[in-house]
DNA sequence: TACCTAAACTAACGATTGTTAGTTTTTATT
DNA sequence: AATAAAAACTAACAATCGTTAGTTTAGGTA
């Protein structure tokens, strides 16, 4: 008999959803506890810190992103399908997770000890992502347009998925990121 | 002889400034004045609550989007002509206002009286945005996607632009117009 | 039954929050 | 120089913040 969700993941995956609603600023422990059905001294029992918390929300989907982004990069495949492949992972990740989403994409700022490490994870991946683009766009598998621009886009648009899957629980998520890969990489004109 | 900026506009100025630094319940009265060079209680002088400050931020920049998107709605254009007006209408509006941006996206869920008014706004300006792709549509300018999809693809880059604007201060804002046009219409394949 | 541990509780702490009241200083106008 | 208005100041308020200390309760194990 495995347990299936410790105390503490039920508190981190109960926050995620509050800091999704308010943000981590405007959340209290109080809330949290509220939420939680118990009182806010008592959930010292299960992490550290409110802190402790956010990274742990934060790191996990950042980590689980820069993973997937090497598994990609070491890929064989054409750049369309490299691309295609990430439109996949930020699918699948922000299916799963779409309360941790929003952390990453706006409370980051918000991390103290691991907001450096946070911010080199970031980077490492739009670096990957542009050296994809430019791979090609040297292949003339892709348009010769700005490749800063074109990444800007794309993760724009991944990036915000969280915001948007919740609406949309009927379309099965490999569905989605064909018809978003299409979209992205084909354009909407006739 | 007109006075340039209020002191006011010079406070809400540079609370957007912070909002979008640290996002607006983690910024506090004594941040500003202190950036603003004053005391805390000096600010009362000028605004009657820190939730008006926020107030000002985003119902402005939202009134200029409804305006905007009105223009558009009534000229008589192709559909993928008024879609690139609203490209160009994003890129005009942030390119001003990065920093209010950043309010208008990340803590409009702080607004009190006027929430419901945004949302209001907010959800007529989609739904717009929806008519327009789905005219294309019918016209056969558009391919025959899921018309909310390519709604959420673009919309999510143009609402994203102020995170972006700030270190492209080089490009012009019509050739990014045009550029992002392009990508978000045509795609990027060859 | 006796015991241990996990997980809840009450009470409180020092710090910080947005804001108000009342006062003084600065600036501009006559 | 006198005056009025604008804009700063000091001091403080009640409320709320994250967190700690110490205690009690519930559940499983010896």
């Amino acid at each position: 008999m495995r347990k299936l969700e410790t105390r503490k993941e039920e508190i981190v995956r109960v926050a995620a959803q509050l800091f999704k609603e308010k943000g981590y600023s405007a959340v209290t422990m109080r809330d949290l506890a509220a939420e939680m059905g118990i009182k806010a001294a008592s959930l010292y029992n299960h992490i550290t810190s409110k802190q402790d918390i956010l990274q742990t929300i934060i790191i996990s989907l950042a980590e689980e992103f820069t993973e997937g982004m090497n598994k990609v990069i070491r890929s064989e495949k054409s750049s369309i399908e490299k691309l295609k492949k990430i439109v996949q992972l930020h699918v699948t990740i922000a299916s799963a997770n779409t309360n941790g989403m929003a952390s990453l994409n706006t409370d980051w700022m918000h991390l103290e000890d691991q907001l450096e490490y946070y911010l080199k994870l970031r980077n490492d991946y739009e670096q990957n992502f542009l050296v994809i683009i430019k791979e090609g766009v040297k292949n003339l598998e892709i348009k010769s347009k700005n490749p800063e621009v074109i990444m800007f886009s794309m993760l724009s648009t991944l990036r915000s998925l969280y915001l948007w899957l919740p609406n949309k629980e009927d379309v099965s998520s490999s569905d989605l990121a064909l018809h978003l890969s299409e979209i992205l990489i084909e354009g909407i004109n006739k």
